[in-house]
DNA sequence: ATCCAGGTATGCA
DNA sequence: TGCATACCTGGA
């Protein structure tokens, strides 16, 4: 399967080849490779390709015989281009506080995607006791088992009814391991309560992590990544064991 | 061989 | 409320 012709992308944020790895492979998303010269990722039912550019900070590539219009549109929301991250950075303050201007300086253009977020649970349920690499592997196993097809003819991740109906042993046949009974409980009740997580997805932060907490094999923290990674909440904030040895 | 990793649920002081 | 332990798997 081909893709189209490299073309500037000419909304993309200003960013540097180091800051497009940071943003797509920096452990927000667990859907992206990496090859020699570009970065090819999924969400919902798109696969782009993305690499660092002349003329644009960013090129991109598509599928042969997609819907270009839509696809640019749907990658704008991915990138939360509505969002303006220079000017949330500038408003911390890092002026007054050297750790905080340390953390900052070395990203530029550091931006939060804004993933689909019933795939975006799905993801972190899947990030418990795990490396990035493991994370992305087992994502990609459930996928290629369970998801529907692609344009390019690689696996979309499969909706929480198709998880549901799989079944917990070919959650275990994917290696997700003990979390396996929890990503299928949910998957269940997912199926039973269709409007749930729409609805979990409108209600304010505090509201919405309440309620995802509810859902087993769902603590504070991926509660707090679903949000922020999958929701654009910004007031969301993930505490994992590295952010725990860094807090204290 | 043993330990531990982007957590959470559970049991017990 | 606070702390220890189990839970799958795979890489160091």
């Amino acid at each position: 399967m081909s893709f189209t012709t490299w073309q500037a992308w000419p909304e993309a944020p200003d960013i540097s080849a180091n800051m497009l790895a940071e943003i797509l492979d920096g452990g927000q998303a667990f859907r992206w490779r990496k090859t020699e010269d570009y970065f090819e990722g999924r969400w919902s039912q798109h696969v782009v390709r993305l690499r660092p550019g002349k003329d644009s900070p960013v090129e991109y590539a598509f599928p042969d015989g997609v819907n270009l219009k839509a696809e640019q549109k749907a990658l704008s929301e991915y990138f939360a281009l509505d969002v303006d991250f220079l000017a949330l950075t500038d408003a911390l303050p890092w002026r007054s506080d050297p750790v905080l201007q340390n953390a900052i300086q070395p990203f530029p253009g550091m931006r939060i995607l804004r993933q689909p977020f019933a795939e975006t649970l799905f993801c972190f349920l899947c990030s418990s006791a795990k490396q990035i690499p493991h994370i992305k592997a087992i994502c990609e196993n459930v996928a290629n088992d369970l998801g529907p097809v692609l344009p390019d003819g690689s696996h979309a991740q499969p909706d929480w009814p198709t998880i549901a109906e799989a079944g917990e042993s070919a959650l275990r046949s994917a290696r997700l391991g003990y979390r396996a009974r929890y990503i299928h409980q949910c998957a269940c009740f997912l199926r039973d309560n269709p409007s749930w997580l729409d609805e979990t997805a409108e209600l304010p932060t505090t509201e919405a992590r309440q309620r995802l907490i509810t859902l087993p094999g769902v603590g504070p923290k991926i509660a707090d990544c679903v949000l922020l990674f999958g929701a654009g909440r910004m007031d969301a904030f993930p505490i994992d064991t590295w952010i725990a040895k860094i807090l204290a």
